[in-house]
DNA sequence: GTTTAAATTTAGGCAAGACTAAAAATTTAT
DNA sequence: ATAAATTTTTAGTCTTGCCTAAATTTAAAC
C-alpha cells in the first residue's frame, strides 16, 4: 500500500528525474514538495525501504521499476480526470490543476479505466501533456520551444511548460490555445522577445512566453 | 478546515442521529467508524471544540446546524458521485460504494455543482437514496418496508435500508431492481416470509428481504 | 590540500488519529 | 439503595509526516 505522501515524493521525484537525468537529490525532493529536506529524508528512507526508490545515502535517489510504475499511475489519473474536468465539466485549462491533486489519489482500478474508457482513450492532457496507458508507457513527445524557432518559420502550438494558472490565464487572454498556429515574424537579440502572427494579427511576447510554450512544425 | 477523519464521523452521527432521534452514544459513534470508544471520545472532542457537535460528557453528541451542513455535504457528494458511477461509468449499484467513500472527500465547490449540472440534477442515487441540494436540504422520503404490505396489494421498490453488495447482488439474481412493481400474494405468520408475484412470476423470499426493501404503493 | 560553504542526515519533538489499560461515571439489577 | 455491569473518559503509547537544531558528509574555494 503505497499513502497518499508517499505518491506524491514519487510524482515530485518522477518529475525531478525526467528534467535532470541524474540522481535526484534531497533538496531538489524537498523544495518540490514544499518541504524541508530533513522531511525528505524522513520519506525517502521509507520509499528506500518499500523498494520504490534507490537510495544510497548523500548521493540521491532514483525510481525502481516498482516506483516508476507508482508514479506513471497517479500521473495518469491526474491527466485523465483533468480532460474529464475540461471536456465534461466545464474547467477551464488553468482550474484543474487543484482539483486533479485530490482526483490522482483515488484508488480504483475500474474506475481509471471506465474514466478512459469514457473519455474515448484521451492521449494528452488539456495542456498538452502526454497521458500513460494502464501499463506505465508515457507516450513520448519531443518538446520543442517557441523560442527555437526561426523568424519565418510557423509552428503549431501543443503544449505548456509552466502550466501555473497565471501563464494560462495570459495565454487566454491573447488567444493562444493549443492548435493555434503562430508565425515567428522576427525576434529581438536584446531581450529574445519575439514578433509572431496569429490569425493575421501581430503581437509582441517576451523570452519568458517563448521559453514556455511547446510547439511542433506543421 | 473539516479533516477527512472529521468528515467521516461526522457523517456517522448525521446517520445514526436519524436512526436514533436522540443524542448519539460514543459507543454507538465508535461502532459505526470501526474503532475504539477512546478514539470516539478524542474525536468527539474534537469536533466539539470546532463547534460542529453539542457535546456533554456521558451524555452523547448533537450535531449543530454547522455540523450537519458539513454531514450533508458530503453525503450530497457522495451520492452524487454514485450516480456517476452507474450513469457514465458502467458501474453497477453493489460497487459505488467504495469508490465514492474516497469521492466524496474530494474538496472543490464547483466541482460538485458541475457534476450536479452534468448529471442533469438527479434526486436520488443508485439505491434509491435522496440527494441534498446544495443549500442542505434532504428532500424527505417516507421510507416504507415492504414487509408492511398486505397481501394482494401491489407496489414498486424504489430503494433498499441494506445496501451491502451481497443483498444488492442478491436482489440482481433475482431481478429486484428500482422500479420493479411488486405484487404481495401471501406471508407466512411463521417466519414472515412472503410469496411475491414480479413480472408475473412468483417467488418466495425471506423476511430478511422484505424488511430491507423500500416501496411504495403505486 | 586545507578551509569554508553547502547539502544531507541524525536526533529529538509535535499534532493527528489510532490503540490499550485503567479510572470514573452512569445504568441496571437485586 | 447499594452492588454489579456497562459505558465513557482519561492517561499514556504508537505511527505518520512534519518540524528545528545540531552533527556529519560532500563540494567548492583558495
Amino acid at each position: 500500500m503505497v499513502t497518499l505522501s508517499e505518491e506524491n515524493y514519487l510524482k515530485a521525484i518522477y518529475h525531478l528525474a525526467k528534467q535532470e537525468n541524474a540522481a535526484v537529490s534531497t533538496n531538489a525532493i524537498a523544495q518540490k514538495m514544499q518541504t524541508k529536506a530533513s522531511s525528505a529524508t524522513d520519506m525517502i528512507k521509507k520509499l528506500s525501504e518499500k523498494g520504490l526508490i534507490n537510495y544510497q545515502k548523500y548521493k540521491g535517489v532514483h525510481l525502481t521499476e516498482k516506483g516508476r510504475l507508482a508514479a506513471v499511475s497517479v500521473i495518469r489519473k491526474h491527466r485523465l480526470w483533468e480532460v474529464f474536468l475540461v471536456k465534461k465539466l466545464n474547467f477551464s485549462w488553468d482550474e484543474v490543476h487543484e482539483v486533479a491533486e485530490q482526483l490522482e489519489h483515488i484508488k480504483s482500478e475500474k474506475l481509471t479505466q471506465e474514466l478512459d474508457v469514457f473519455l474515448e482513450y484521451p492521449t494528452k492532457d488539456p495542456h498538452g501533456d502526454p497521458i500513460p496507458d494502464c501499463d506505465g508507457n508515457m507516450p513520448s513527445t519531443k518538446k520543442l520551444l517557441l523560442s527555437k524557432i526561426k523568424p519565418n518559420n510557423s509552428c503549431i502550438c501543443n503544449g505548456v511548460k509552466d502550466s501555473t494558472a497565471d501563464f494560462l490565464q495570459y495565454l487566454d487572454k491573447h488567444s493562444i490555445a493549443l492548435g493555434t498556429k503562430i508565425k515567428v515574424i522576427s525576434k529581438e537579440t536584446f531581450d529574445e522577445s519575439m514578433t509572431i502572427k496569429i490569425n493575421k494579427k501581430q503581437m509582441v511576447i517576451s523570452k519568458e512566453v517563448t521559453q514556455n510554450l511547446f510547439v511542433k512544425i506543421n
